[in-house]
DNA sequence: CCAAAAGTGTTCACGGTACACCCATGC
DNA sequence: GCATGGGTGTACCGTGAACACTTTTGG
């Protein structure tokens, strides 16, 4: 025990909460423990924060390790400070939140162990720690936060088409929306390139590609422009 | 050195942003730090974690140390986890910031220390550690939570003028509001009680005060309601 | 009677919402 | 030729924004 201190410590650790969005919907990553305690319960991919590391490298460490994907969106939750939510001994974590491009083969090839999985957010198995409240608290921030900032489209490919983006909206705000409404007000923005290109392989007419201008967004900003859905 | 682990911990502390309103504006309370580092210059109130309380009742007990207030709304900021924030060791914050009524006299006696102040929110003294950082983003924040929530009333006293409602406003999103757009909104939206009192003491017309009904509030926000300003 | 702030309505422009049909493509 | 989703325009209504004068009170 070669590390002592005056006053007792809580560990520190870190904790995401890693979205995608698939064919089935919206989807979280989770691992399967393999040490006690909740040895075999689900629960978020996470570790203890190392002390030559900021809280924010060890989230993407822990999110890369996972995922093997290096430039995400990755974004700062929550902090989780109850005295019992680690039965061993008295553990603070960091809570994060990553947005993930499920249609990035790489996701896959890293993620394909026995011990994770994407499991549907609106129906998790039971969860370790207090992992169920985390995951509720990311659900919400991301219900709210896509309304008025473009994250959205860190769930979809570069080249995505309208009614994906909408699908999108549609499956995190948890309700419809009008076609016609959505394209005019998502176009105007004009934050979309449109591309000459169209999807491929569809057994129906085959829809235009658009792409986000992250340039376009960064500028109309500074313009005072606030994005919203 | 009672306390040994096989890892090395990063200290754990929180801070407090503790907002107040008073007629010449927006105030932040600081301590003048007593110890090094940083010793005599001034930063945010705060403390280590005990090991027996959560992180909300460190903050809590950090803020009623300093303010003597018990029922204050008080709402975690972020995490501040850099290496170097502390000149000393590795030390892990987490922020919060606290809106309290200075009007309420019990503040001012707790706080008439000579190692603890008052500043204005716009124009602080140089701060200890990376405080500058966390006030900067509790102001962001300050600025887009009462938008959208009835947090403004906890700088007020309870019974209020819609004037006095405006230039809270006013003051936090820094910009000038239409008083009677403003007085339409506010009361259009069903919260505040008018009271059968008007203000004491003023040397013009009085105004008429009102109350803030949290109550109605809750109940509309199960319908579905939003408050929006 | 003067100063100082309280209190009050209307008009206009814009954006959100509701709503239904034809088009292109692959099979 | 048929099934499947792609793509398009208009009318209405409600809300936000602009805007100026009268009233009340204390000194």
């Amino acid at each position: 025990m070669p590390f002592a201190y005056e006053f007792a410590r809580p560990a520190l650790t870190v904790d995401c909460v890693i979205f995608g969005l698939d064919e089935e919907g919206l989807k979280i990553l989770l691992i399967k423990r393999a040490l006690e305690p909740f040895r075999g319960r689900w629960a978020l991919p996470g570790g203890f924060v190392q002390s030559d590391e900021t809280v924010d490298a060890a989230a993407r460490r822990e999110l890369e390790e996972e995922t093997g994907l290096q430039r995400v969106f990755l974004e700062q939750l929550y902090t989780f400070g109850d005295l019992d939510r680690d039965p061993r001994e008295r553990t603070v974590t960091v809570a994060y939140y990553a947005l993930v491009n499920l249609h990035d083969h790489r996701v896959q090839a890293a993620t394909d162990a026995e011990n994770a999985a994407w499991f549907d957010a609106a129906d998790l198995p039971r969860l370790a720690f207090d992992h169920q409240t985390i995951v509720k608290m990311a659900l919400t921030r991301l219900k709210g936060k896509v309304r008025y900032c473009p994250i959205g489209f860190e769930l979809l490919p570069q080249k995505f088409t309208l009614s994906q983006l909408q699908r999108l909206y549609e499956i995190i705000l948890e309700r419809c929306l009008d076609k016609r409404n959505f394209r005019k007000k998502v176009l105007q923005l004009g934050l979309l390139q449109e591309l000459d290109e169209v999807e491929q392989d569809v057994a129906h007419r085959a829809a235009r590609l658009y792409r986000f201008r992250e340039s376009k967004y960064l500028e109309a900003t500074k313009r005072g422009f606030s994005f919203e859905i």
